[in-house]
DNA sequence: GCTAGATCGTTAGCACGGCTAACAATGTCG
DNA sequence: CGACATTGTTAGCCGTGCTAACGATCTAGC
């Protein structure tokens, strides 16, 4: 029966990460709102700033989102300024996306006065309890990985 | 400097949190739409659920949702069968939001099939990573409500 | 008891995020 | 050169979230 109590603990824990993920989201949004970047404009911008220069789908697939999705989501990025496309020019079909110097700027800012809910918060933690939150973060990411790959 | 470090170590915490957040819900969503059950609403429903009937104010204010959004997610649930309004009695300006057998049935399903993804990942942790990561959940759900009584 | 204010929920209207279907433009290969 | 594949965009849909404004109801205070 071991087994049926690991599944009753994978269920258990899928319920907790849904929820956390949830409302975290919904936390940080309020902050997000502040910088005038959704999170998957951050997202996004985060990868095109710290990943150099990529196409739109490479982005896409990078976020997880359907090409007409991320047409979207990088056109507002555009018309903030934070990002400009440029067709390559071995193959006209591409459209390559780069930060701009004020992206960069917006991105780190953002990142910056995003964390602060988050940093008042960990600082109340002690140092083993933010070791091994440390630890599940990278243990979520490595699941989320894994599942990417599962399709 | 051991403070500067702390706020560093926030800082890449909090990205990754919140990157681990976004992608976890993206890969969800699909088994969500699977269930005809977006994120936002299975989390909703799974208050009414184990919550008992519930006011839509305290639905919102438990989802960290302002009341109009919460009025429209609980008429999509009503609409499709799975939540009721229900007048009090008392005091004429509060709805009741009881969920119907249907919500509970679906809202099992739903958890069921949800996990399906994350159950297959997370087998593949040993009984040491599973631990490491359930306590993880914890601390984040903790730093969640802490940030939430900080406002 | 009645009026003034507070509270609760809804409606209207906006912006964004996500999808599919359909299309135009470009590359590639037989 | 022509058929096919690939890339990105457009159009159109629905869900989520907000603020502003409103109607309905309760509660105090006079």
């Amino acid at each position: 029966m071991t087994s049926r109590k690991r599944e009753r603990d994978a269920l258990a824990l899928a319920d907790q990460l849904h929820s956390a993920a949830i409302h975290l989201l919904r936390h940080l949004r309020k902050e997000d709102d502040a910088s005038g970047l959704s999170a998957p404009r951050l997202s996004a911008l985060s990868v095109v700033v710290f990943g150099g220069p990529v196409t739109l789908g490479q982005l896409a697939r990078a976020e997880q989102v359907k090409p007409p999705t991320m047409t979207h989501i990088v056109t507002g990025l555009e018309k903030a300024g934070l990002v400009r496309r440029e067709g390559d020019e071995r193959d006209g079909r591409l459209t390559r996306i780069h930060a701009t110097s004020k992206g960069q700027k917006v991105l780190v800012a953002g990142r910056a006065r995003r964390v602060e809910l988050l940093a008042s918060a960990v600082e109340r933690l002690g140092a083993t309890e933010l070791a091994e939150l440390g630890r599940g973060a990278q243990l979520l990411k490595e699941l989320i990985d894994s599942m990417r790959r599962a399709q």
